[in-house]
DNA sequence: ATTCTGCATGGATTG
DNA sequence: AATCCATGCAGAATC
């Protein structure tokens, strides 16, 4: 039994901007195929073809697409909907790669596919084709003229032989199972010059090559939705898709189409006006856009005009993808679309954040308006848009599905990571209401947790990135992205501005203090300051009754191993550090790296020895209190 | 003044 | 080196 597949038209490796595809559609293989391909595999570097990024691997008796096989290692209930539909859609004989619709080669069709069974039903069965040869190409490129045209408008049909997908493609998935062959004779048609379109001045290989980031890669939730929003019984076969740049996307109403995919799959023009077209979106809306071209260096440059509304009314932005498909038997154009995860405008704007150094900015706060924060970044992105970034251009915007799954973040989500800049703010004034205003756009920094511990206190934890221990930070640091607890150790050389006998990260209250603070706090305040008040009054009464049980230790006993005596300068205060010189007991100094349930094991102990009054008075003074 | 149109340019990608 | 294609840009058209 001789059984064939083909590989990209040929067992060569596609090397894709450094990494090496192998791109497999269909290859005529026999029995010692496998052999063979796994050394070539090997040479490439993969162990396994179910490493190979879109391609197939032999599962299950069938050769399924790398995604598809990967999806089966943990089989859904969409696999066994997909296997419903596969009976519920129409038998047309129309079937993805190698419908024959010359009129002239219908009857040289193989009579007897062989059909192998495959688990997915939009999967493509392999092909059975004896040639000794040479790897044939999938399509049966046969000119047919179906281009029709009412009132002068195409209707979004695809030329038959373009529905055939070359063998550089990726097999399209389809909500269909079935296959149909193709001759030796059609295949000599289809790969004969004489029976290609020939659509001068293209020529090149956008001609024969869809290149990898066209490909369709368009999941069966995807399908099965388009399926649904139609409510047709049709048949649907992603053609290719496209991420929308930000000239796509614009106000000009151009979508430039790829030159290959504009060729193989909208009508044949010659005329650079080009003709009307009409494309249904995916809720069964027709549009109708002009597919013409542009001169361009001896070749063309191919646009849909007016797809504007289309645009609008998909809410697509430069980032987002637009997919072409077809469905059949209307053999009509489909354009559905896929939402980016992230804007990539948006991530561009997290930028690497430096080193993962603590840093402590003089206010020492977030923002503390996100939606102003959300603000401008919004401005920012219009910004980015109008002054047309020319590191936007350089920096094409392809991102490849797997680049995407690392964003997968909501922007809701994303505000978690968002810290402000470096730079300083400027406070503003707007509606009595203060505001830092940065001149860059915030960065991400690294997601830190903040917990309320049994004294009501807020606290800030962060994770290293080290040893992944969780360490306790002041409410006022930002981490950024990379952090790990020598960071902890801050820099002693240099102090902050605003407190130069504080180093950075310093917790005390002058430190905190926010530069618009202007002190003015009632007794319920929950800001930073007086809750950072509150626990320095706690923590100094637990003091000051250690030493009291000390100094009366002392009357009864020569010497109390465990308490320790804890020496304080003589002016306490804002600007002076409180000096300890050991202690057994954690309470007495704030430890920001301590353990959090120790800690709050710590402060309700604290809590349960004092009675702390409801009402502090914030502006006696804590060194008042602790001679008291 | 703004938008539209057609083409040119040049960076990115590919063979 | 050839080609693709995102975007710049100048002139025309329109508001």
């Amino acid at each position: 039994m001789i059984m064939y597949a083909i590989v990209n038209g040929s067992t060569s490796m596609n090397r894709v901007g450094g990494h090496a595809h192998i791109v497999i559609s269909l290859f005529i293989v026999d029995v010692l195929f496998q052999n063979i391909f796994m050394n070539a595999l090997i040479q490439e570097g993969y162990h396994s073809i179910n490493e190979i990024p879109n391609s197939f691997s032999w599962c299950a008796g069938n050769w399924l697409s790398s995604v598809v096989t990967n999806r089966m290692n943990k089989t859904t209930p969409l696999t066994e909907e997909l296997e419903k539909y596969q009976f519920t859609f129409s038998n047309s004989s129309k079937e993805f790669g190698t419908h024959c619709t010359s009129g002239i080669d219908n009857g040289s069709s193989l009579k007897s596919p062989l059909l192998l069974p495959t688990i997915f039903s939009n999967q493509l069965p392999l092909s059975a084709e004896p040639n000794n040869n040479k790897p044939i190409f999938g399509s049966n490129l046969v000119y047919e003229p179906c281009a029709q045209q009412s009132n002068g408008v195409v209707e979004g049909k695809v030329p038959s032989f373009k529905k055939e997908q070359k063998s550089h493609q990726i097999v399209p998935k389809q909500l269909k199972l079935g296959v149909s062959m193709m001759s030796k004779s059609n295949k000599g048609m289809a790969l004969g010059s004489n029976n290609q379109v020939d659509r001068s001045p293209s020529e090149g290989r956008g001609r024969s090559q869809l290149l990898p980031r066209y490909w369709p890669q368009t999941t069966d939730q995807e399908l099965l939705q388009i399926h649904g929003d139609l409510n047709s019984n049709c048949t649907i076969t992603p053609l290719f898709e496209k991420t929308l740049s930000a000239s796509d996307a614009g106000r000009i109403g151009r979508l430039v189409l790829p030159k290959a995919c504009a060729e193989m799959y909208f009508p044949p023009i010659d005329q650079s006006e080009g003709v009307p077209v009409k494309i249904r979106d995916v809720k069964g809306k027709d549009w109708t856009f002009q597919f013409r071209f542009w001169p361009n260096n001896n070749s063309r440059m191919y646009v849909l005009e007016g797809v504007t509304p289309c645009i609008l009314n998909m809410q697509l932005q430069a980032g987002d993808t637009v997919i072409f498909s077809r469905i059949d038997p209307d053999d009509k154009l489909v354009i559905g679309y896929r939402k980016a995860t992230v804007s990539v405008e948006a991530s561009a704007l997290a930028n690497p954040v430096n080193g993962g150094a603590l840093i402590h900015t003089d206010n020492g706060s977030l923002p503390t308006n996100m939606e102003h924060e959300g603000t401008s970044i919004r401005d920012l992105l219009q910004e980015k848009k109008k002054t047309r970034n020319i590191r936007l251009k350089s920096k094409r915007l392809h991102m490849r599905c797997e680049d995407a799954l690392e964003l997968k973040l909501t922007w809701k989500q994303a505000q978690e990571y968002l810290r402000p800049p470096l730079s300083k703010p400027t406070d503003v004034m707007i509606e009595n209401c203060e505001f830092e205003e940065y001149d860059e756009p915030p960065v991400f920094g690294k997601k830190t947790i903040f917990t309320t511990n049994v004294a009501q206190l807020q606290d800030q934890w962060v994770q290293c990135d080290s040893c992944f221990k969780w360490r306790r930070l002041p409410l006022d640091v930002l981490v950024l992205s990379k952090w790990t607890c020598s960071d902890n150790v801050l820099d002693e050389k240099s102090p902050t501005t605003r407190h130069p006998r504080h180093r950075p990260g310093c917790s005390c209250i002058v430190c905190i203090q926010p530069p618009s603070g202007k002190g003015k706090h009632k007794q319920n305040c929950i800001c930073n300051v007086c809750s950072t008040v509150r626990r320095r009054f706690k923590t100094l009464m637990l003091r000051k009754k250690k030493r009291l049980a000390e100094q009366e230790g002392e009357t009864f006993q020569n010497s109390d191993p465990v308490i320790n005596r804890t020496v304080f300068s003589d002016r306490p205060g804002p600007g002076t550090e409180m000096k300890i010189e050991s202690s057994n007991n954690k309470a007495q100094e704030l430890d920001l790296n301590c353990d959090p349930i120790e800690e709050q094991m710590m402060l309700a102990e604290a809590f349960d020895t004092f009675r702390v009054p409801q009402e502090l008075d914030l502006n006696c003074t804590w060194q008042a209190e602790l001679y008291r």
